[in-house]
DNA sequence: ATGCCGTATGATATACGA
């Protein structure tokens, strides 16, 4: 099974890219984050001709945004508001097999690193408080969860291009990798990328627009995220950041994550 | 990195991204 994460950024004005990395790569199952489409214009059949005949979306005008795509059916579960807010940040859907996906946009925070002067920040810090609780709540040893997309955390020193520098910048403050720890411990969840790459090597998922020539200077980071819980170990197959899709004519700053499973295992 | 950019919107400026 080829799972992918992608923070398409508008998948409106991203129809070629999609078009092109399903005729490169095949995925089975594509979770996008930002999608920035309610549900009425979502260009569902573009993605029926791709071979996605099952899907779930979960969108709004303007902001935010996420989408389930999937060549097998899938099951869309219950999920909370978050925060209160209706945002469009999570879809939860099961497999065939009983594999749980959790696609998030988490919160991107905003500019200053403070939740008294900023409530963006505020906000993001208790998304991932709930999310933590949630998830400790329904945990299970022999649960089979996959939780990917787009984090807006880079949580290891190598998953941004230079830690100093980014000690006091929005998705690598300390208090925000703090919040992920806790994310993390509260089902025992896996960083699958870092599976395949560890520390020190540095990974990225992302570069801003605003660099002349993104991979030359890569100043990046890695906000995109694919965690499985520890029954899902024995299934991971193989990972790849997809660097064409960035460097194509007008990318979304996000690339694409692939994470190959065997789930029969 | 406070920027050299990009997306969306009853838009010709503004909000947001990170």
């Amino acid at each position: 099974m080829r799972l992918v994460t992608w923070n398409i950024n508008s998948v409106r004005a991203r129809l070629d890219h999609v078009e092109h990395f399903v005729q490169t790569h095949d995925p089975d199952v594509i979770c996008f984050q930002e999608t920035k489409v309610t549900d009425n214009e979502f260009p569902l059949k573009f993605f029926e001709k791709q071979g996605f005949s099952h899907y779930e979306i979960a969108g709004q005008k303007s902001y935010n945004g996420v989408a389930v795509f999937s060549k097998t059916p899938i099951e869309r579960l219950e999920a909370p508001l978050w925060c209160g807010k209706d945002d469009k940040r999570h879809l939860a859907v099961r497999m065939q097999d009983g594999t749980v996906i959790h696609n998030f946009y988490i919160p991107a925070g905003g500019d200053i690193p403070d939740t008294e002067q900023n409530e963006k920040f505020a906000y993001k810090l208790s998304f991932m408080k709930e999310v933590s609780a949630w998830f400790a709540d329904m945990k299970a040893a022999d649960n089979r969860f996959i939780l990917v997309g787009d984090l807006n955390v880079a949580p290891l020193e190598s998953d941004v291009w230079s830690h100093k520098k980014l000690l006091k910048v929005v998705s690598h403050t300390p208090i925000e990798v703090e919040h992920m720890d806790e994310m993390m411990a509260s089902h025992d969840w896996i960083d699958a990328m870092r599976h395949f790459v560890p520390e020190p090597e540095p990974m990225y998922s992302w570069w801003s627009y605003r660099a002349r020539d993104w991979r030359t200077s890569n100043k990046g980071r890695r906000l995109d995220h694919v965690w499985v819980t520890p029954a899902l170990i024995p299934t991971l197959k193989a990972m790849k950041i997809d660097l064409d899709a960035r460097g194509r004519e007008k990318p979304s700053d996000h690339a694409p994550v692939i994470m190959d499973f065997d789930l029969s295992k």
